[in-house]
DNA sequence: TCAAAAGTGTTCTCTTTACACCCATGC
DNA sequence: GCATGGGTGTAAAGAGAACACTTTTGA
């Protein structure tokens, strides 16, 4: 079956910056490539737009589809249609970036994917398509986001210590912050409730908390 | 002459939130449609992407073709790709915004659209499309783009006075700034240098400053 | 001489930063 | 008892906000 139409249109796709945070990292989710072009390359996960589903919709199934996870924290990121960005055709993707805590999400290879990996950002592969560029972008992007919103918390589970979260905030600026005036700042914010609940370890136990539902994404001022 | 897919393609096409500030008001240029669908209705320019343009090239195209002026200060807003936003067909819209000084900019209607005009954003007419939630999320944009970056400077011309640059911001933030504060703030920044004219009016001369290029546009932290 | 906008400093408040020691637990 | 991370306050500096009068011109 073919599609006909009296003017030349352009295919479109969307595809998914998915970070999250290792080892003290920030981490983003790469495919590896099973087709032409750029075969086994690194590449983002995505792909086309089907027309019966919103651009949302058409991330969330291809996330889900690559990792098996939902309920990820979405944003559209910028729209990437540079006429010789891919060699097959036109090429126009919307681009998007994602944000979760790392036991939220199981890597499962599909037919388009040969692999799928966590890779540390100072430490990317080359990548197919203009996609370093996007990744660029949405590093950026959440970098800022993070100094001005609390989307830090779409990295954590749902309960955490106040060192989780610095530690967040230290994985994404990439330098060190001072723990009294942190904790200070966090509490300020009165997002977080303390639950009576610890966390053990071999050290003293670590007060849990939960972020208050209704403050899960908010830009400060 | 048609053009034949394997796959459905949707249409995409650009849509341009052009703001200028005209009577110490932010005001943004519609265009009455000439034709089905919204016909009679006020919209945004814009039009289909040129499957041989970038999506740049497309708005800078579409805005020529309205205003005859070129060289507008121009970002990437947000793709909107909801399912039913079009009648006609799926068409997804990637929506730019576009600052300009008043005087750079002349209103010419084309066939498209029978009649070109600014608008006070208080006072807005009921939008084509989905384009008052465009027109929504771009005035968000630029409101809080002015606070951390330069830009306001794209809505000044060459020359300009200190309370012209004051004017500005108070337009575009909608509430009265200190005057010398802001002076005190904006001398702060570096960014701009006197010449050696003044402007004169029936009151004492005011002080002409250019913007230094190389500072045209930045962020502020 | 009056009306209109230009130009100019100081004080106070609040926010941000720097910095060091004791605590509770597991081993 | 020692290693590990948890928990806590104060002082200094810097940024932002409040606030009023004199100057220069054209009419």
């Amino acid at each position: 079956m073919t599609y006909t139409y009296e003017y030349p249109h352009p295919a479109v796709t969307v595809d998914a910056c998915l970070f999250t945070i290792q080892d003290d990292r920030l981490k983003i989710l790469l495919i590896k490539r099973a087709l032409d072009p750029f075969k086994g390359d690194w590449a983002l996960p995505g792909g086309f737009v089907h027309l019966d589903e919103n651009l949302e919709q058409a991330v969330v199934r291809e996330l889900e589809e690559e990792t098996g996870a939902r309920g990820f924290y979405l944003e559209q990121l910028e729209t990437f249609g540079q006429v010789e960005r891919d060699p097959r055709e036109r090429v126009i993707s919307v681009a998007y970036f994602a944000l979760a805590p790392a036991d939220h999400v199981t890597l499962r290879a599909d037919t388009d994917a040969s692999d799928a990996a966590w890779h540390a950002l100072e430490d990317l592969p080359d990548l197919a398509f203009d996609h370093a560029g996007i990744v660029n972008k949405a590093v950026q992007r959440i970098r800022s986001k993070v100094e001005y919103s609390t989307v830090a918390f779409e990295f954590l589970p749902p309960k955490f210590t106040i060192s989780d979260v610095r530690q967040v905030y230290e994985s994404v600026q990439g330098r060190p912050i001072d723990k009294r005036n942190f904790q200070k700042w966090l509490m300020s914010l009165n997002l977080i409730r303390p639950l009576s609940e610890k966390r053990q370890g071999s050290h003293r136990p670590a007060q849990l908390y939960e972020l208050d539902d209704a403050k899960r994404y908010r830009s400060f001022d």
